[in-house]
DNA sequence: ACAATATCCTGCGAGC
DNA sequence: TGCTCGCAGGATATTG
């Protein structure tokens, strides 16, 4: 599922590809992933030149002409693919988005389980829901981290968009591990030294994860259709039943929430 | 005010 | 072999 990594992957990939084009025609099978009606989105979108593109949390935004900006997430399954990507690969055929640009070429949103968002809306709306969204790891320093995510267990903390944005249940299993810290302990009850492990963990694992171009375990993929490599060199997340890398234990897996943690017991005491 | 739970969706792996 | 069933999960809505 597309993380701050994964995110930044492709909003890298969409400038160098799209940026400067105009939308000339748009279609779509699932018209619930636009949240307004299909004739206003298609009629608004068509002649919008996309002006900038950028990342806020796991959201991607493009800024585009007439005062408008579209705002997309790729939830767990999403990914954008552009022109000549990989057909070969099943995870590139869910598509569901199609957006043709004036350079005869098309972007395409692959989503399998469809729970991608798409919203058409003035620019300063979508800013304001952009303020709902809180900072990533690098946008901020060791004091507005600690700051921000002050009672709750850590792995549910660490990915509320609101308290900290970009990571999700892949990089929290890691940077907890990472930073030698229990999914489920309270923040309350983290010292210092922890805090700060964890704050530096969330910077050093995004950016490993970012450099191999993100983790494609399952459903994730670029513009081109193409795999990331973090997967390989995972610690924790889905190795339920392997040795810690570290210390030999067998990681254990654990619900918290709804979501699977995945940690070692040894490394990583309660 | 906050926290726990249900919801969306569909391919896949496990189990019979 | 082929079926059914439950799991995966981000964010939001709903309930406690």
């Amino acid at each position: 599922m597309p993380e701050l990594p994964e995110v930044q992957t492709i909003v890298e990939d969409l400038n160098k590809k799209v940026l400067g084009r105009t939308f000339v025609d748009v279609w779509a099978d699932e018209k619930k992933i636009i949240k307004k009606s299909w004739d206003v989105f298609k009629s608004e979108l068509i002649g919008k030149k996309i002006e900038k593109i950028f990342r806020k949390g796991k959201n991607i935004i493009f800024n585009l002409s007439g005062g408008y900006s579209m705002l997309t997430h790729l939830k767990m399954t999403g990914h954008y693919l552009y022109d000549n990507y990989d057909k070969a690969d099943p995870m590139n055929s869910f598509i569901h988005i199609k957006f043709s640009l004036d350079n005869g070429k098309v972007l395409a949103l692959s989503d399998l389980r469809k729970f991608a968002k798409v919203e058409l809306k003035e620019t300063s709306k979508i800013e304001e829901e952009l303020e709902e969204i809180g900072p990533d790891p690098f946008e901020i320093g060791f004091e507005e981290f600690r700051k921000r995510l002050r009672t709750g267990k850590i792995k549910q903390v660490l990915m509320d968009q609101k308290k900290i944005s970009g990571i999700g249940n892949i990089y929290s299993d890691e940077i907890l591990w990472e930073a030698k810290v229990h999914p489920e302990k309270k923040v309350q009850n983290l010292s210092e030294k922890e805090l700060k492990e964890i704050f530096e963990a969330s910077k050093k694992i995004l950016k490993t994860a970012l450099a191999a171009r993100g983790t494609s375990i399952s459903d994730y993929r670029d513009t081109e259709g193409k795999k990331g490599s973090y997967g390989d060199i995972r610690k924790v997340y889905r190795k339920t039943g392997k040795e810690c890398p570290r210390c030999g234990e067998i990681i254990e897996e654990k619900k918290i929430g709804q979501r699977s943690a995945h940690f070692c017991p040894l490394c990583q005491k309660p």
